[in-house]
DNA sequence: GTTCCTGCAAAATTTTTGCATCAGT
DNA sequence: ACTGATGCAAAAATTTTGCAGGAAC
């Protein structure tokens, strides 16, 4: 298991120019048009190795003076979600979050901690497996899967 | 792996007399009074097998004629989570959801149709492991673990 | 009889939408 | 130039809260 950002454990991910080239080229590719409010999204989000909710993403927008309006945002990690660009992830608290999809298919699962609300991203290969265990034997047609675990992160617990 | 809700085999569990007695008394020991509204909640999602909204709980109390607020209806599915005698689940699409907490310990997990909306329930031995498995090498001290899966159900699937 | 639950309505949050304007292609 | 993205403000949807009356113990 790896795990991807914790307070003791900072694995740190490279801000993905790539995925943000790709999210640029894709939208262009769908005919869709880049004004500055996707641009903005587009920019913070590829610098996220985790995941944001809307108001977040506003909020630090408007620190880096990039203004964009919170409609705005709403709409672009709807939109970014529908083309497959970015991962909508509920991890509670009934605040959709956001963060880059992959092209490769790999993605991480995450750990809150119910005092302070801190996220943690961690991968498991083990885990994964089982999910296809399962997925295979539903007769539906999986699309994707996601694992919330809560609990009480190392500060918290004193 | 048990599937415990579905369309195609519906595995049916008894409404739940036990749990809506052991909520009472619960509730009676801690101090707690049992009005309308409480009661009222209880007795309807003792016989739930799913997770339900605050909003569908309250649709169905109306249907009932048990009417309750549906401030009184939040009220009452926060108190009995907060106690442990409901589990909060959030499988998507910011809203809340509950539904029995079973003493043992036993829980399963939900699969959602993104083109319906259905929940369907499921457990499986071999995941529980692997998240047991996570768990156990995080940081964290860990209290819950929550997984959904997307997908499309079997009649949405054509 | 006292305390606390309940219902109603208002407020606070979060997200969506209408519409005029502006910008990307 | 045309089309569609953006910003603003209003609306919608969801959840929380204040308060007065009523029920549980």
């Amino acid at each position: 298991m790896r795990i991807i950002r914790m307070s003791a454990a900072v694995h740190h991910q490279a801000p993905s120019d790539e995925w943000a080239e790709h999210a640029r080229s894709t939208l262009a590719a769908e005919g869709v048009r880049t004004g500055g409010a996707r641009r903005a999204v587009i920019d913070l989000l590829s610098t996220q190795e985790c995941c944001l909710s809307a108001q977040e993403t506003w909020e630090r927008l408007r620190k880096r003076r990039h203004s964009a309006s919170l409609a705005s945002v709403y709409r672009a990690v709807e939109l970014l979600s529908d083309v497959g660009l970015l991962k909508r992830v509920d991890v509670g608290g009934g605040v959709a979050r956001y963060e880059r999809a992959l092209p490769g298919g790999e993605h991480h699962h995450h750990v809150v901690c119910d005092s302070c609300g801190e996220i943690t991203a961690f991968e498991d290969r083990a885990l994964e497996d089982a999910i296809d265990g399962v997925a295979g034997r539903l007769d539906h047609r999986v699309a994707a899967h996601e694992v919330v675990i809560h609990g009480t992160c190392p500060s918290c617990s004193g």
